[in-house]
DNA sequence: ACACGACCCTGTTCGC
DNA sequence: TGCGAACAGGGTCGTG
């Protein structure tokens, strides 16, 4: 599933659950998902308490009593499920890929959180608290599209000089983090900006236009609960709806919702991935 | 700098 | 209905 908005809806659902509490016990289920996991990965975690669950970009972190920082990725297909009789917790059955389930974490207040993720692209690490910034997976990164940073100065100060295309540019994850392929041909498409344009040949006035896009459909996003494609879900086994308010993702052939256009949504592929866009009013 | 393919995996969807 | 191919929200790496 998981763009920012995604991440933002799981850390929301996770944090009343997880947040003040210790692990009573954790079970891993196999040595590795897209990484080996961290070595004694139970042991490091059993008897720590979550002091905050926070967000980097795509990454969940959550700030440990030990002094370590439990970091998950969710990849491709990732989910959590929190089961249990807790306030704030929603119960739901498990889904139809149980033997996918591979970690599972017992709280103290009673609930239980599994990991569940098919694809196998995501990971967790433990990485000390006062070495998260330099490590390689934070070293590199740009910065927060929800951020104070965020504007269309700086935009246009991060695509100075680039030839590469705008899609490129967006889903660069070193320049702004947190943005996917989603997310970036719907900001795109709401800015009036083809995909295809040079992303060093943004004008002021169409960064500032792009920055506050960005922001917004990342902030509907998040209220309406992410996006749900295919059976992803929220921790609590609530659907995402998001994705009913998608104005070109996945929707080669089909009219385009700017008023008035008249155009049709197109599909290319770059850097290896599709790009939905209107031809006709984006420019 | 940038594009592209391969790779890490499995599930779903589509065409024949 | 069955079967294989294509494709999928992420990210890294090597090559040209």
């Amino acid at each position: 599933m998981p763009e920012l908005p995604e991440v933002e809806t799981v850390r929301r659902g996770l944090a009343p659950v997880l947040e003040g509490e210790s692990f009573v016990s954790v079970e891993q289920r196999r040595p590795n998902l897209r990484f080996p996991f961290p070595e004694r990965f139970v042991e490091r975690l059993t008897g720590a308490r979550i002091e905050a669950l926070g967000r980097r970009a795509k990454y969940l972190q959550a700030d440990l009593s030990t002094g370590e920082v439990l970091v998950m990725h969710l990849g491709m297909s990732g989910s959590f499920r929190i089961e249990g009789d807790v306030a704030g917790a929603f119960h739901h059955p498990r889904g139809k890929h149980a033997s996918h389930d591979h970690v599972v974490f017992a709280m103290s207040n009673g609930a239980t959180v599994t990991y569940n993720d098919p694809r196998r692209f995501g990971f967790m690490q433990l990485i000390p608290r006062r070495d998260l910034g330099a490590h390689p997976l934070f070293r590199d990164i740009g910065i927060e599209p929800l951020g104070n940073e965020l504007s269309g100065g700086l935009l246009a100060t991060l695509f100075a000089g680039k030839a590469a295309p705008l899609k490129a540019a967006l889903l660069d994850q070193k320049l702004i983090a947190g943005l996917g392929n989603i997310y970036v041909c719907e900001a795109l498409h709401r800015t009036g900006l083809a995909p295809t344009r040079a992303a060093g040949e943004l004008d002021a006035a169409a960064a500032d236009r792009l920055a506050a896009t960005i922001r917004a459909v990342l902030e509907e996003a998040i209220a309406a609960g992410g996006s749900s494609l295919r059976d992803h879900v929220q921790a609590n086994g609530e659907l995402g709806y998001f994705q009913h308010n998608f104005d070109v993702y996945d929707r080669e052939g089909e009219p385009c919702r700017r008023p008035g256009c008249g155009g049709r949504v197109a599909r290319i592929v770059q850097s290896g991935r599709s790009t939905f866009f209107c031809p006709a009013c984006q420019r």
